[in-house]
DNA sequence: CGCATTGCGGACAAGATCGGTCCTCGGTAG
DNA sequence: CTACCGAGGACCGATCTTGTCCGCAATGCG
């Protein structure tokens, strides 16, 4: 019946220490008590003093009041497996010296762990090899990264050199408003100055940033949040190619088909759809093309260009 | 006389956190409670997984380890920029609840460190977004990586149900010998004893795996290492299909087409070849023709279902 | 306004846990 | 060797915890 009401104490200490909203629903299933002894949980650490926040209402939910100083928290075992997983994956980060630190960092810490812990995760450090990818070439500093994090912290402007993506050099002076990682790149997502616009630029193609001294007042970034507005932006950038092309089949469909690309449905019906799809390489556009076609018949609206290199793969298909 | 055990126990841990060598005497007046429940109080804190040292004799007493001489955490900048990076990664590690767990993990960490530090990876940790990834069918389970990871160190057998790509099921006993990271998935290289050859199987398709008590003495990996025998094997696995194909170009020209499956030329002269391909799916080997048709012609010599496929392929895209 | 959702907290009973007492070990320092 | 101090087993009654069931209050939506 009963676990252990002190663990849990300093679990849900933990939980609400994300300064998310929890539900007492979503709280009871994670400590795997009723909702009535959530609620009789967090009014035990309302009385040792912890501020918890809670709204009624639709909306409404626990949540831990800024700046309450926690009593030093234990890693539990899901975390400890996160932080050796995670500095694994660091190593592999593509940032400048990140093996050797992270490792470092990973040795460092596991110093503080219980033993159990500490087995657990030195375990798991040595029993992992990663196969290397081979790009290096887009390396990022992590000075770089601790400067724009601070930047966009304090809404301070900064100033770099950005190389795009065609080999142009120029000196650019933003106002840097999120850090974005997708897959193994990173993003700055900021409002160019001179260009009076909105852009994002790769980490691994950006020079020594500088806080430019200038302070800004934070703008709303178009797409709601800095992520969703690089989701929609990452296939545009370059913004080479943009096609329409025209599906016998439902869209719902071609999901696997559509899962690495960039693309934005433009008409449904029961049997048949048209889709956008945009990429920077038009090879790629027609590799998705032929990805389809596995499945249905597909056909290129525009542009031309894409419609020839369609063709000539059919071609190559048919008349070797 | 108040009892709350779990109230008195969070106000143990903060009169311990002064990191002063406490005397269960003192402890005892402190929280009012005997010694002997002192000492049940410092069991639980033990319990809880936080070191509690403890020393006999006339200048006995009290004292949490962590930081207590050993300070409480000296990273350099480059390991907290780790640190919050490789977490942050973490959280996309294709992990049942990393992305949480790993959040949690970071936020506990932040607390041990000193102001300076603290501050930078908060900032860090507070100004990065990321992408989330859609595919959520290859979510592999924390405490399976931990269980694999022990067997491995412990050169103990396991035992786990498979699902093959093709849907398969079955119970497999290995010598597991190492976990290998490729890229967002997880493999682990080992020996199956039903099949007497090495394997590597999909942490993802793997199902509760456990111990088996039997012990093996380790051998060696094909290949020198397991990443490397791995990134061989990785387009061989099932071996279900082999295709023979033939191009109308130097076989150096396909080099990008091919590089992510497995491959073997057969005849190589100046503007033509002959190339066989393996993969476990029908498809992907039709995509790998279509990817090489981008640049030459190209002719499926065999199976007749890969050149059902591509026909089929090719039809799609010429007559919508 | 009514309705659904979400948090709040009283009452109660079963039973697990807790804590004081008493006692024996074992390691440390002087 | 001896005093001191932590470790921990056994026992038993007092206490605390928890699930269940309940009606109440605040919020937001249509």
């Amino acid at each position: 019946m009963r676990k252990d009401p002190t663990g849990r104490a300093l679990q849900l200490l933990s939980l609400l220490q994300t300064h998310r909203l929890w539900r007492s629903a979503e709280l009871a299933e994670r400590l795997e008590i009723t909702e009535r002894t959530v609620r009789r949980d967090v009014d035990r650490l309302r009385d040792l003093g912890y501020r918890v926040d809670a709204t009624p209402g639709k909306h409404g939910g626990y949540r831990l009041a800024t700046g309450a100083h926690l009593p030093p928290l234990v890693l539990d075992d899901g975390e400890a497996v996160a932080l050796a997983v995670g500095l694994r994956y660091a190593a592999e980060a593509a940032i400048v010296g990140m093996e050797e630190t992270s490792l470092r960092a990973l040795t460092k810490i596991e110093q503080l762990l219980p033993h159990r812990l500490r087995r657990r995760v030195s375990t798991l450090h040595s029993n992992v090899a990663s196969i290397r990818r081979e790009a290096d070439d887009d390396i990022i500093d992590p000075e770089a990264l601790s400067v724009l994090a601070a930047a966009c912290r304090d809404r301070e402007e900064v100033r770099f050199d950005y190389r795009r993506h065609d080999g142009d050099n120029s000196r650019r002076l933003v106002e840097p408003h999120q850090l974005v990682t997708a897959g193994r790149r990173w993003y700055l997502v900021a409002w160019d100055q001179q260009r009076r616009d909105w852009r994002t630029f790769r980490l691994d193609r950006l020079r020594e940033p500088q806080p430019a001294g200038g302070h800004f007042t934070s703008r709303q970034i178009p797409g709601g949040d800095a992520a969703s507005f690089l989701a929609g932006s990452l296939g545009s950038i370059p913004r080479l190619y943009e096609a329409e092309i025209a599906v016998n089949a439902a869209f719902a469909e071609l999901e696997s088909a559509l899962r690495w690309v960039d693309h934005t449905p433009i008409e449904m019906e029961a049997d048949a759809c048209r889709v956008q799809i945009r990429s920077e390489d038009l090879g790629r556009l027609a590799m998705t093309v032929a990805r389809i076609a596995l499945t249905a018949p597909v056909a290129v609206i525009e542009p031309a260009e894409l419609a020839d290199t369609v063709r000539r793969l059919a071609a190559h298909l048919t008349e070797p």
